[in-house]
DNA sequence: ACAGTGACCTACT
DNA sequence: GAGTAGGCCACTG
């Protein structure tokens, strides 16, 4: 079922440490899709049936914005999420979200 | 195999 | 600076 492209988002996904946040397109990137910001975005939806948690509450958009939140089961799960991992969230924006922004392609590099 | 959808992003007006 | 439109990739029906 899920194919290796939903298991990298995962496993990217799963790398953000605890208190950081990520965007789609940042993961895409280092997939190597690009512009497959959407795809992963979407893959996402899925996260919450896969056995490892995946910590989707810690990827938002461009803007910071938990536009994903809808797909969580509750309401506010993933602003509680975030908010348990110390973040601060407002008006469903991460606070300091440049400033906690954790980019897979920087700090991963060394990986690859 | 074709068409539609989706937790987005970039570019132009 | 803000708003609108299009494009991109992957999956389901």
């Amino acid at each position: 079922m899920s194919n290796n492209f939903f298991e990298r988002v995962y496993e990217v996904t799963r790398l953000i440490p605890k208190g950081r946040v990520s965007t789609y397109g940042a993961i895409a990137r280092y997939i190597g899709t690009g512009r497959s910001a959407r795809t992963v975005g979407w893959a996402l939806s899925s996260c919450l049936g896969q056995q490892p948690w995946v910590p989707a509450h810690r990827v938002v958009n461009r803007n910071g914005q938990l536009t994903g939140k809808i797909h969580f089961p509750g309401l506010n799960t993933m602003r509680e999420l975030l908010e348990s991992e110390g973040l601060k969230i407002k008006n469903d924006t991460v606070v300091n979200f440049e400033n906690l922004f954790w980019d897979p392609s920087i700090e991963l590099m060394n990986e690859e």
